[in-house]
DNA sequence: TGACAATGATTGCCTAGGCAACAATAATGC
DNA sequence: GCATTATTGTTGCCTAGGCAATCATTGTCA
């Protein structure tokens, strides 16, 4: 059973790496240019994203979704509280695990971060018909149900 | 013109930056599992790679094309020469430049090197037809393009 | 030709993620 | 109940990329 690549003639250009690399970096650049107006990274707005639409508002949960480090993800949130974006509370029930809730401010920047996400991916699928990109998303998300062995 | 996302019920999970993320990272992941025996990361593999199929050996060139900052590069660069993977030559045309020349020892593990590629790829790629996988990198070519506003 | 801009590479500084170790708390098993 | 194990969040240390400044070299153009 051979697969879609063969080692010979194999162009780096063409593997999925290279471009899916430079597609999600490209993404990253556009958005955060879309997000200057708020000071807000990539990741930063998903987290604030995630906790908005109420799902696992536990750093760990987080952790675990964005792959994100533990240690990294403190930092990051010591960041984005120290700047009114979030509110760490301690949870009555596992004393261990914290609570985030959204602040008023970034609640406020709700909207225009979803703007900006919907812009950005709008325009790097402008020229796909809806049945392309719905087959896009598909793609990659058998792919990343590839991802373990 | 509307677009294929919609702000209202927009769900990150179905974003394009949280899927190509995602699929980046475990794609990452898995080639660097896969080169773990050369101790070489995913863009270190790639920098060798392309010295090996000849194409721009200036390290400016290769900063352009992986979007790569040049410092990064320098330092990169110091890594994989001072184990012995890469020549660093100034260029006698352009005495600012420098040629880059892979030694023996990175020849020596190119092979490796591209089989860990094409395996990866692969599997990710497992359960595509080939008509699928050549849509699949034709949609990320498009979505590449359309980075550029 | 000579001033000026552009390019290639390097360095220092800053930021931020990865990893390991740790304390507090919870869950598990005897 | 109690010891063990797992989980949550935090911190310190290390690594590595992004940015700005710099030097040498090349290109441009009046």
């Amino acid at each position: 059973m051979s697969g879609y690549y063969d080692v010979r003639g194999f162009d780096p250009h063409e593997g999925l790496g290279y471009l899916v690399g430079h597609v999600r970096s490209r993404l990253l650049q556009a958005l955060e240019a879309e997000l200057a107006p708020l000071e807000l990274s990539g990741p930063q707005a998903i987290v604030i994203l995630k906790i908005a639409i109420g799902e696992g508002a536990h750093a760990a949960e987080f952790c675990r979704d964005l792959q994100y480090d533990p240690g990294a993800m403190t930092r990051m949130l010591d960041r984005l509280e120290k700047r009114g974006y979030l509110r760490r509370v301690r949870s009555p029930r596992d004393r261990r695990a914290i609570h985030l809730e959204l602040t008023d401010k970034s609640r406020a920047a709700l909207p225009r971060m979803k703007t900006a996400a919907v812009t950005v991916f709008n325009r790097f699928l402008r020229g796909f018909s809806q049945a392309e990109a719905k087959q896009l998303i598909g793609y990659l998300k058998r792919l990343m149900a590839n991802a373990n062995p």
